[in-house]
DNA sequence: ATTTTTGTCAACCAAACGGTTAAACTATAT
DNA sequence: ATATAGTTTAACCGTTTGGTTGACAAAAAT
């Protein structure tokens, strides 16, 4: 039982897997479609994962893996507040520029079920992830270096600020009027922006 | 031909497919299912509204125009830019406890078919609908009000504070650790909150 | 060399889907 | 009363869907 040929198939099931389901989601995607993108037969899907539920189960774990240590590390470590507000919102902005279907997939698919949440917080975050964050604000609060502010509202207000431009892409670049180069642009301005925004609302001067 | 019986049946299904598209989508809704919740046959569907697709258009078209009016309006008045932000997150943010499912509903089928939004501004916005909001964020830049900021930021960055938390609620409500009372309070908390952190962040002290 | 395991494919299947039909029913107009 | 137009229903239809089967080919194991 050693392996055989270049053992691909598999993988291109994933790829194309993920780019229809994260496209289309769960709903709108069609398992020919997904076997057409990989260039492969439909009972390949059902060979390697067992139906289609398995095949989107994989997609959206891997979907998750992606995003969440990115979250984690940067509320993990020991910098300055503002510095962390710095790295999130250029971090995070530049990772979904690559994965620009990634948060509205998981937020769709979130909504769709939110049963699934359950699953993947088990094993990721097993205590509060925002327990250290919280106690760092409220010391910078204490300090007088911050405007009391509540640490719920603070991390809602720079994970909406970085991921709802791309969620509201189509509707934001028609109000705007921007093309898709423009856009582009824009949101990279946020890279900075968003993180200046941001402590210039709670910073005392 | 003047009206028979009480036409309830048309409006039934209009309900009933509000419902159902909303919390699903296009893809993911049945016809069936639209029929046994307006309590109907199925062909009555057909009967008033031709295809699944029309009758998709027409809740679609309901939403917009549920949505589009309150954000023209508050806009285009001429207040104080403070007090037109303070108007905007207090009663968007109260909409959106009233319709919890149009925001991600018009934002994920947007996604689907980013050329809806063409016939939906066609009618709607004849001009720039933030040219005018430009021309105030530049006076007041000018006149030392506030700080130098590109209007397209601030508006995103308002937009995005007051509906994301609703599009992203099983996944923050998850991360905060909030149930659904505790998370509906930390929303209706926003409806201030949004307003002050956004003036605090450009105001010049 | 041959048996066994693993991988691939075309053809097939039952269920679910959006949509149609034709007949029955209801209420108004004549 | 009877014709007429609008409304409702059960049964039906063709297509698409996720999933299966069985034959066949390619490696590995013996």
């Amino acid at each position: 039982m050693i392996k055989k040929k270049e053992n691909n198939t598999e993988k291109q099931i994933l790829e194309a897997a993920k780019n229809i389901f994260q496209q289309k989601g769960m709903d709108g995607a069609r398992m020919q479609e997904i076997a057409d993108t990989a260039g492969i037969n439909k009972s390949m899907l059902h060979y390697y994962y067992r139906s289609k539920q398995k095949l989107f189960d994989a997609v959206f774990k891997s979907a998750i893996n992606l995003m969440a240590p990115k979250i984690i590390k940067i509320v993990e470590t020991d910098e300055h507040l503002f510095d962390k507000i710095r790295s999130f919102t250029n971090k995070y902005i530049s990772f979904m520029n690559k994965h620009s279907f990634i948060p509205t997939f998981i937020i769709q698919e979130l909504n769709r079920n939110p049963d699934m949440i359950k699953e993947v917080f088990i094993s990721k975050f097993d205590d509060s992830i925002s327990e250290k964050l919280k106690k760092q604000i409220e010391e910078l609060v204490e300090k007088g270096g911050i405007k009391p502010i509540k640490p719920e509202h603070l991390l809602i207000n720079i994970v909406s600020m970085s991921i709802f431009p791309f969620m509201a892409k189509p509707l934001l670049s028609a109000v705007l009027q921007k093309n898709e180069k423009q856009y582009k642009q824009l949101i990279n301005e946020r890279k900075m922006h968003v993180a200046e925004f941001v402590i210039d609302a709670i910073k005392i001067k």
